[in-house]
Parts: C-alpha cells; structure tokens; sequence
DNA sequence: TACATATTACC
DNA sequence: GTAATATGT
C-alpha cells in the first residue's frame, strides 16, 4: 500500500471544487484532518456561534466523506504539532491544503511546512489574494478600482469536481470524538434559533444557493428590504468554505438583472481579504492612525449603552430588530448591520472595536477579514477613502427600507403597532424602552467627535 | 522613463 | 481628503 497523503482542512469543509482533495486523491490513500487550532496566542478563538456551526459542519463533512469510504480525523491542539503526529502514526509525507490568509496561519503553515511537503491550493477566492495589483505596482486600498480590476481575471476556473472516491489508508490515526469538543453550548442551550434557521455543511451551502439563483436577477431590487430577505445568505457557508466562490459565480452569472450587484459583494469578499493581507492588525488597529486620537466614550454609562445596543433595547425599533435578529439566528440582514454599526459607532460613541467583538461572538459567519473591513468601513477609520463622516439615521432607514414587518416579527412588543407608527412609536408599549440618546443629539455628540480627528 | 499635475471617483 | 489613473513635461 502506497503512503497515505494528509488533507489539511481548515476553513475549506467541501468536496467539490475543494483543490486539496482533488489533488491528494491522485496520490493514493488520503487521510482528512481537522485541527482545532484556536487557543493558541495570536489566534482568535471563534465565537459561540461560529464553535455551533463548526461542529455541524465537520459531522456534515464526516458523513460525506463516509459515503466516499473515508472519514474525517479530529485532532485539537497546535496543527503542526498534531499533524507531526499523524505523520508518526502513518508515515504521511505530504500535507495539501487550501491558502487562508488570516495573520496567525502564517507561524501555523510555516511550522507545518517543516514537517511536510506542503501543498498550497487557490480556490477559497475568485483570485488569490494579493495577486491583484494596483497601476503602480501594489495593493489597492479603494474596492471599485480592486473591483475594476477583479473583473479582467474573471471568470475564475471552473470548479473541480468531488472525488468520486478517497482510498483509506492502511489504518487510521486516532480522532478526537466530536462531542468531546463542547462546541455546541451546554444550559443554557441558546441555540434553538440556529438550528431552525440554518443547515450547516456542503449540502445546506447547495440548497441555498440553489434557492438563491431563482431570486438572484432581482437581487438589486430586494436586497435591501430587511423584510423580504432578497440576500443569498450563504455568507456562514462561504466563511466555513462549505462553498466555494467560483461555484457561486458559475451558477448566477450570466442570468441578467442585478446578477452583476450580487458578484460586486462577491468582489467585496475578496477585497476584505486583499485588506488584511497587507494590515494584519487590521481588526484591532485604525486603519488611518488619527482614529487613535478619537474620543470614545468609557465608564459606566458607556457599558450600560453597550448592553442595551447587544440586547437590542436602544428603543429604536430596527436597532433592535436587528440585535434581536442576531442573537437569535447567529446572522442580521446586510442593510441591519451597517444601521446598527452606525448606532454604536456613532450615536452611542462606542470603539468600534467593541461592536467587532460582538459580531464576532454571536455571528455564525464572523469572519476575520469581512468583520474588521466592514466596521472599519462603518466608522470610517479604515484605509478606503471615505469624505464625511457617515452618520445613518435610523429611523429615516427604517422607513426607506420598508422595515415594518421586520420589526413587527424581532420586535414583539411593536407587532400590534401601524406602518405610521412602528418606526419611532410615540407612545412605547409596555416594556419597550424609550430611545436611550435623540438622534440629533447622538449626531451632534459624533460630528464633534469626529470633527477632532479629521483633517489630519 | 521618471516625476509632477489634473482628473475622477469614493460599494 | 485621498487613492488611482490619465495626462503632461
């Protein structure tokens, strides 16, 4: 029997158009790993939300990987290490595996490559990070000129097929039992509202997307009304690699309408990660240092704020809407998100740093690049030009956007509430709090603020 | 071919 | 305001 060959999973938890498998399964017995890797310094620990998908995720793996008489071996601890120890158990000599671009890779994938002949694969982007280059010869900071030029690479390779087949090795290295992970939540179990909103694995990805391309022609229309949800939601599938870009590019382009819109957030992905690829402190520093100097607000009525802004009691009905959303299902509608980063950032002064930590805690698809570009965007700290400062009305969205039952379905206490009414209640129902800061002293607060630290 | 300056646009 | 490019010297 020839020497097995190690797949190195991480986020890439697929078969088809998945280059580490398709390229390890011409090699002979191919062995699946899976290293729980994130306690260790400098890696981020995933949130509980993204710890209840991942769990769902690798069993989803497991069994398609059964039916292709395989299986997946789980492993917790340092990934060089671990698969140091495979290589013991089974003589493996080579590790394929998928780029990933989140800064604490770079020591992990250098430790490995120590250990093993390992084999890098492209295919969790529409092109690899950082292969695409400004005029002068660097990165680009702005999307639509990255986006410009995404566009001439386009159309990325044609997906590869699943293997049809994965030969085992002569025998398998021991594998952690899944449970003994924790990673689904003990008493109190707050997952209810994940499992009923999402499936987790290859097979979910693909129903998704294929409920997706129906609607995607009219996705320019849709995709801002938080109640009619004209979003793909595949953004958790994307972030866990159950799905791969390329696949979603090769089943809506060419259907016309606003398919371009749609490939544009495609675009927006792949910028995020070019972002971090030159700023790997990009989630936890300003992108433009004068953002350093910038006021916050700290203490104990800033915190109390924070709580109320996480629980969504703010007493504005889409802020909470949106909060609520959150902390039920693990995801909030696109258009929701940018108006409650706004509300933290500036109407409650709060670091945006703060809000990045709760998104990263309760989104099933927290996602390093896409979290720190996008409230970089929403402060305005980022490296993206950006002239004023950005302040959303919340209640002039809300209206815009057609809100009303979105509100109505999030927030209870407001279902018995008219259109007229359900975006700024004049009389609040029991329970519902008042607005915990008026807007135009909120605006006020955050222009001065703001105003300190622009223009150098 | 370098470098300055004008133009355009900023999901 | 400033990134990126087009245009000028």
């Amino acid at each position: 029997m020839s020497t097995p060959t190690i797949v190195w999973l991480r986020r890439d938890l697929r078969l088809a158009d998945q280059a580490a498998f398709h390229a390890a399964a011409r090699q002979g017995p191919v062995i699946p790993v899976y290293v729980l890797d994130d306690e260790v310094a400098q890696h981020r620990r995933m949130g509980g939300a993204a710890r209840w998908w991942l769990h769902h995720s690798l069993r989803s793996l497991d069994a398609d990987l059964r039916a292709l008489g395989s299986r997946l071996v789980l492993r917790r601890g340092r990934s060089h290490e671990e698969l140091a120890a495979i290589r013991r158990e089974t003589g493996a000599r080579t590790v394929h595996a998928l780029h990933h671009y989140e800064p604490w890779w770079r020591n992990a994938e250098r430790a490995v490559a120590q250990h093993f002949d390992l084999r890098l694969h492209h295919g969790n982007y529409l092109a690899p990070p950082g292969s695409i280059t400004s005029g002068g010869g660097g990165p680009y900071k702005i999307f639509t000129p990255f986006w410009r030029a995404l566009q001439q690479r386009l159309p990325p390779p044609m997906p590869l097929p699943a293997p049809q087949h994965l030969a085992p090795p002569a025998f398998w290295p021991a594998s952690d039992p899944l449970g003994r992970w924790r990673l689904l939540p003990s008493a109190p179990d707050w997952a209810g509202g994940l499992r009923d909103h999402w499936q987790p694995g290859e097979a979910g990805a693909q129903s998704r997307l294929a409920r997706f391309v129906v609607q995607a022609p009219s996705y320019e229309q849709r995709r801002n009304l938080p109640s009619v949800g004209g979003t793909a939601m595949l953004s958790p599938h994307l972030h866990f690699g159950e799905i791969s870009p390329a696949q979603i590019w090769h089943a809506v382009a060419g259907l016309g309408g606003s398919v371009e819109t749609f490939l544009g957030e495609l675009g927006w992905r792949d910028y995020a990660q070019n972002v971090i690829l030159q700023l790997p402190d990009y989630g936890s520093r300003n992108g433009k240092t004068q953002f350093d100097a910038l006021p916050w607000r700290s203490g104990d009525a800033a915190e109390a704020d924070l709580a109320a802004w996480q629980s969504g009691r703010t007493g504005y009905p889409i802020v909470d809407a949106g909060m609520r959303e959150l902390w039920h299902t693990g995801w909030m509608h696109n258009r929701v998100r940018m108006i409650v980063a706004s509300f933290l950032i500036k109407h409650l002064l709060i670091d945006w740093r703060r809000g990045e930590q709760w998104f990263w805690d309760t989104l099933v698809d927290a996602d390093y690049a896409q979290n720190s570009v996008n409230w970089q965007w929403s402060a305005g700290s980022g490296i993206d030009a950006n002239m004023f400062v950005r302040i959303m009305a919340p209640l002039s969205q809300s209206e815009m956007f057609g809100a009303g039952d979105y509100i109505r379905r999030w927030v209870p206490e407001l279902a018995s509430l008219p259109d007229s009414q359900i975006h700024d209640p004049v009389r609040r129902p029991d329970g519902y709090p008042r607005p915990i800061i008026g807007h135009a002293e909120g605006r006020a607060r955050a222009l001065a603020a703001f105003a300190a630290v622009k223009g150098k």
